[in-house]
DNA sequence: CTGGACCTTCCAGTGCAGGGGAAGGTCAAG
DNA sequence: CTTGACCTTCCCCTGCACTGGAAGGTCCAG
């Protein structure tokens, strides 16, 4: 199978696919003889999987940490199980932080809700800010 | 006052300041005659707006149109509500896409809880994932 | 007059996950 | 034999807000 085969396959772009490879997603894939890349049906999965990393939030970096052990010949459920741990931590982190974000600017914002631009002092710009 | 005094008073660094002169958050510095750049104390305050827009939320290039609005003459109070209207409609969503991933992620990580590696194939890298 | 702290400009890189496009090679159909 | 679809490598670009560093100029104290 040729990379545009698979790209369409795997729901992605060969120049993605070359990307991952470039990444060490993908091992080197194999060639023909006039140098173009050939691969295996099975790889579809491999790319699956990345998506179904992706989907979880993780980066390229961390699912590629997971392939990594697969390949040694290890199975990666528990690393897999900290990562997810990781991530669940930080997204908790990353709502709080968007939470209170939203509370800042709510309150802004009603502060601001008759502006009086009279009130406003060209030197701070924007007393409601 | 010379740049480093005003990046320490403003609580930034020279670096940042000649960044910021760059993407038009300050106007072009006057210059002494060997050419450094000169600052009115009054500077400080609008970087402080700079800061306080970022607190709340504001990209650098929103933070300019504020500025830019506010240097025509104008009180940017209207724009003003509407960015942070906006933002409060993106931050909205943003914690709505995350309280969604951390559910998946949850759900993941509990059928991950005492993991199997023999009933992993090495095909699909992971069943946790 | 020398050293060190400060300033100048310009170039390049950070992290993330690719996308755009050039220049050229290959393959199958008509 | 040519056309068009596909492939190859290569390098640069995106957004965001800076940060680092090189090479050189200025200022002030000792």
């Amino acid at each position: 199978m040729r990379i545009g085969e698979l790209a369409e396959r795997a729901g992605t772009t060969a120049k993605t696919l070359r990307f991952y490879e470039e990444q060490g997603l993908l091992p080197p894939a194999e060639r023909t003889q006039s140098g173009y890349r050939d691969y295996a049906p099975e790889t579809v999965a491999r790319i699956d999987f990345v998506h179904r990393g992706q989907a979880a939030g993780l980066t390229l970096a961390q699912i590629r940490q997971i392939l990594d052990i697969r390949d040694d010949g290890a199975a990666p459920c528990e690393h897999v199980r900290d990562l997810l741990d990781a991530r669940l931590a930080e997204i908790e982190q990353q709502i709080a932080q968007l939470a209170a974000l939203r509370d800042t600017i709510t309150e802004l914002r009603r502060d601001a809700a008759q502006p009086d631009p009279d009130s406003c002092s060209a030197d701070q710009v924007c007393r409601y800010l």
